[in-house]
RNA sequence: GGGCGUAUAGCUCAGUGGUAGAGCACCUGUCUUACACACAGGCGGUCGCUGGUUCGAUCCCAGCUGCGCCCACCA
């Protein structure tokens, strides 16, 4: 096969001649004035799942991603949130990782030492759930088991099934440092977990107390505030008639069944319509009790009738006012949800007995004042969706006010830098009003509480390593910690803390947190509490960079109840990782949502696609690696595109600097396809067919700017620009290849102002042959005049080229000719000219230039205008309505010229 | 009930106090020296509404409307 000549051996080379072309006419030429030949069929698409898989081994087994540790380069840091062990890859995890990813690829090869830590969460309750509904299939449950038994078949679980998505992130390209894998329930992590728990409980700031809580009946447990998710949900709202006759009063509720634990009615203490009941109690239906009426500044006397019942054992208002008054606290629903007061109701459950409780209080018919629709926020299990209970229980608190106070201060005096600053609010709100925090659940599977209670009522917090007091009656705490707990340590905890480690020393404070918006509260901000507890004072990151969420193609948010979750691992097998990360990247507005479809990732492909083929087509053409000639060597075009690449490196590299992924995707898309692409590459074909010494430095000039591309592109599309920058350099793997940095020497106003006018010489050529109907392919003879300093000086080769204009031959006689700029184009046209045409598009283009004349000339003649706008814009306004002239004049020039339609 | 955000082309989104942009979609050509996952050309917008500031507003301000999100212990 010929084409091997032309190839360089290698493996990345053989990938690129391997394949099938589609199009079976599709043939690579060797574009040459030695030989113009068709030399070989060539693949003409890149096939990423020929190359992602194996690269990414290679990648791992050279330690790339693993530190080095080096004294002399700064570290840079990422800690991965962790994923649920229970989780797969999804979008939103697969934005954040590509996000992180680009960061710490970049990093790297700018010389930073760079740790990117990966592990998962236990996530307490999800894992526990998954391995019940295991159970619950063989018809047991976790009680059945025993909670040793059951803990262990959880880590068997874990050991089966669990972090499925640790294969994924290989597949997506993930530079992480697997020989630092961690777990939040290692045991050094639950140490961490151990240690930081008796330092708080050591200085009050951790408590246990009976307070009102989050219970899921179904989970049944504890939940903390923001594990509740509440929605609109419809109900009803029953008033009520407590007491009779004139000592009655009418309370409302939505939750009629928490009567039977009412243990007072409120009213407003300046109400003077219940003046007369202060003090005295009243009978409480269907059962025998009395309850007394007591004054409270926090009722609103407007609201309703004004009183309020009182169940300080099921809402957390009622309780603080039962506290208040010292009213008993009576608890009438088990942790299952039901009914624990004896009589008719013990037993139902909390949704049997609201209707039986409204109906045995219909049996009097006085009772019942009214009952109606109601829509009111309700609280549900963000776990299982059930409906929370608020419910008195005894639990273990974290004491917030001192911590949040840090964790704010932290980002007010710029320690921690939120990215985007519009997120602050968010985290403000969050930090500021921040109520104490329940971090016992009554789960198995999480870090167990270290508290060991006595016989007498004895209470020790036990440390890592204590050994638990011996002795008859001493029990543990049988619950176990909210799994955010031990989330809130990962940034040290994964370093080694508490023990003074090199990695610890090194690597924390971590450089940047990457994470959605979604998770400030959940994690952010409790990882600011503790981490600046537990490093006393040192911020555990510098920097939240915080994202959008994804959505689906409706802007929808992407949940499996709406049916609208995509799978990201399809979309790579469609189109390949480096197309679902460019995608993303492509999106990816600092905290700011995103939709994505699909037709995005299929454009991404494309782009890799084009990469690829330049790449291909800049390899078979020679192009290579070396010295730069210097300026009076290069061409034109050469200056053109080594400005612009430049302008582009150091654009981009701003971009990625800021977190503004997207615009860094889109400045270099636009560079590579608009500019390398349909310009450089296609101008350069006519100096690489000449040869010579013009086309050694084509090869040069193009040989270095794909090389500075596709390291420039590395960190958002590793796995292509691997491929291609080995192949085109030989080095040893762009993942440690050095980072371009922009060279401003090479910025050349000339160069762009020459190229811009031979790109708008031949757009309006290419406009011109269009509307004459002319093939793209046909050649036309044609006759260029130009002045000495026109746009055409050097490049008439290269714009006959692009343009397919033969040079006059004997016996040219034009019959059409345009104006553009300075440049006069006459083309022989075998057939007649399209007169109608070309009257229809000079006169739509003069329509526009005057137009564009009136707009500028109202301006101009807007004496405040002139006195006040800046003389740039004046001077720009001038600019152009001299060039709308010029352009009025040239076109009815040519109007006139035309002839007559036949 | 509080807070935040958003409204730009058919769709998804950038953007700027001084001529409105991209990708996709759509229309017309085309296998033309890498790429039909392509090339060339084209169509398409009162920049949500109403006021204000300004020589000039899509951009700044106010109000309104629509949408979205977060937080919330008013029965």
């Amino acid at each position: 096969m010929r084409g091997a000549v032309l190839l360089a051996a290698g493996p990345a080379r053989e990938r690129l001649v391997r394949g099938l072309s589609r199009h079976p006419l599709t043939r690579l030429r060797r574009v040459s004035a030695d030989d113009p030949t068709p030399v070989t069929t060539l693949p003409t698409a890149y096939a990423p799942a020929e190359v992602e898989g194996p690269l990414y081994e290679r990648w791992v087994e050279r330690g790339y991603f693993t530190p080095s540790g080096d004294p002399a380069k700064p570290p840079y840091t990422i800690v991965l949130p962790p994923p649920n062990v229970t989780g797969s890859l999804h979008l939103g995890h697969a934005l954040n990782h590509t996000l992180m990813d680009v960061l710490t690829r970049r990093r790297r090869m700018q010389g930073h030492d760079v740790l990117w830590l990966p592990g998962m969460d236990h996530a307490g309750i999800a894992t526990q759930n998954v391995v019940e509904r295991e159970l619950a299939k063989e018809g047991k449950t976790r009680h059945d088991l025993g909670r040793e038994a059951f803990v262990q078949r959880v880590w068997q679980w874990k050991a089966e099934y669990g972090g499925k998505i640790l294969g994924q992130m290989r597949r997506l390209g993930e530079g992480v440092d697997w020989t630092r894998e961690r777990f939040t329930m290692d045991e050094r992590l639950s140490a961490a977990v151990q240690t930081i728990f008796k330092r708080l409980y050591d200085d009050d700031l951790i408590y246990r107390a009976e307070r009102i809580i989050n219970w899921c009946p179904r989970c049944m447990t504890a939940l903390s505030d923001i594990e509740v998710e509440h929605s609109e949900d419809e109900g009803e709202l029953v008033s009520i008639r407590y007491g009779e006759g004139e000592d009655s009063v009418v309370v409302a509720t939505t939750r009629v069944e928490t009567m039977l634990g009412d243990t007072a009615v409120a009213v407003h203490p300046d109400d003077d319509r219940y003046r007369h009941l202060l003090g005295r109690t009243i009978a409480l239906p269907l059962t025998d009790r009395r309850i007394p009426v007591v004054a409270d500044e926090h009722v609103d006397p407007t609201f309703g009738s004004g009183a309020v019942k009182v169940t300080p054992a099921h809402d957390p208002n009622d309780f603080d006012i039962g506290r208040r008054h010292g009213l008993p606290m009576l608890v009438m629903l088990d942790e299952r949800g039901n009914v624990t007061v004896p009589g008719p109701f013990q037993g139902l459950d909390r949704f049997e007995a609201r209707p039986a409780v409204i109906a045995a209080l219909r049996e009097d018919g006085r009772i019942v004042a009214e009952v109606r629709p109601y829509v009111h926020a309700v609280g549900h299990c963000q776990r299982c969706d059930t409906v929370v209970e608020p419910r008195l229980s005894l639990q273990w608190f974290v004491r917030v006010a001192p911590l949040a106070k840090a964790a704010g201060d932290a980002v007010r005096d710029g320690r921690v830098a939120i990215s985007p600053t519009s997120m602050e609010p968010r985290y403000f709100g969050w930090v500021d009003h921040m109520h104490d925090w329940c971090i016992s659940r009554q789960l198995w599977w999480g870090h167990r509480i270290p508290v060991w209670y006595g016989p007498e009522g004895e209470t020790v917090c036990l440390g890592p390593g204590d050994e638990p007091p011996t002795g008859e009656g001493w029990t543990q705490d049988p619950d176990v910690l909210d799994t955010w707990f031990s989330s809130a340590l990962w940034p040290f905890s994964t370093l080694g803390w508490p023990e003074r480690t090199d990695d610890l020393m090194r690597y924390y404070p971590t450089s940047v947190l990457l994470t959605g918006y979604d998770i400030i509260f959940f994690w952010v901000a409790r990882m600011m509490m503790f981490g600046l507890y537990a490093m006393d004072g040192v911020q555990p990151f510098d920097t939240v960079a915080l994202t959008g969420l994804i959505r689906d193609r409706y802007g929808k948010k992407m949940s499996k109840s709406s049916g609208n979750v995509v799978d990201p691992l399809d979309w790579m097998d469609a189109y390949g990782s480096d197309a679902v990360r460019f995608s993303l990247c492509r999106g990816a507005n600092p905290g700011t949502d995103q939709a994505v479809n699909e037709e995005w990732v299929q454009g991404a492909r494309n782009f890799c696609n084009k990469l690829w083929n330049a790449t291909r087509f800049a390899l078979l053409n020679g192009a290579r690696l070396g010295e730069l000639p210097v300026r009076e060597q290069l061409s034109v075009a050469d200056r053109w595109i080594l400005s612009r690449l430049h302008a582009t490196a150091a654009e981009v590299d701003g971009h990625y600097e800021g977190f503004q992924f997207a615009r860094a995707a889109e400045a270099l898309y636009h560079f590579a396809w608009d500019e390398v692409c349909d310009w450089y590459v296609e101008l350069a074909k006519t100096p690489l067919a000449r040869g010579g010494q013009e086309a050694e430095s084509t090869r040069l000039v193009l040989g270095h700017v794909l090389d500075v591309v596709l390291r420039l592109l590395h960190p958002l599309t590793p796995f292509v620009t691997e491929t291609l920058w080995t192949a085109l350099t030989g080095g040893e793997s762009v993942v440690v290849a050095d980072w371009p940095v922009a060279d401003p020497s090479y910025a050349d106003p000339e160069a762009e102002a020459e190229v811009a006018a031979v790109q708008r010489l031949v757009t309006e050529v290419r406009r011109f042959r269009n509307d004459q109907g002319l093939k793209p392919g046909q050649r036309v003879p044609a006759r260029l005049h130009t002045g000495p300093d026109g746009p055409l000086a050097a490049h008439e080769d290269e714009v006959r080229s692009l343009l397919r204009l033969e040079r006059a031959a004997d016996g040219f006689s034009a019959t059409a000719s345009l104006q553009v700029g300075s440049v006069t184009v006459e083309l022989d046209l075998s057939d007649a000219v399209d007169v109608a045409a070309e009257r229809r598009r000079l006169e739509k283009d003069l329509a526009a230039a005057r137009r564009e004349l009136e707009q500028t000339t109202a301006k101009l003649d807007n004496e405040q205008f002139l006195a006040k706008a800046p003389d740039q814009v004046v001077g720009r306004i001038r600019e152009r309505r001299a060039t709308a002239e010029a352009e009025i004049a040239r076109l009815e020039g040519q109007l006139a010229a035309l002839p007559a339609a036949p």
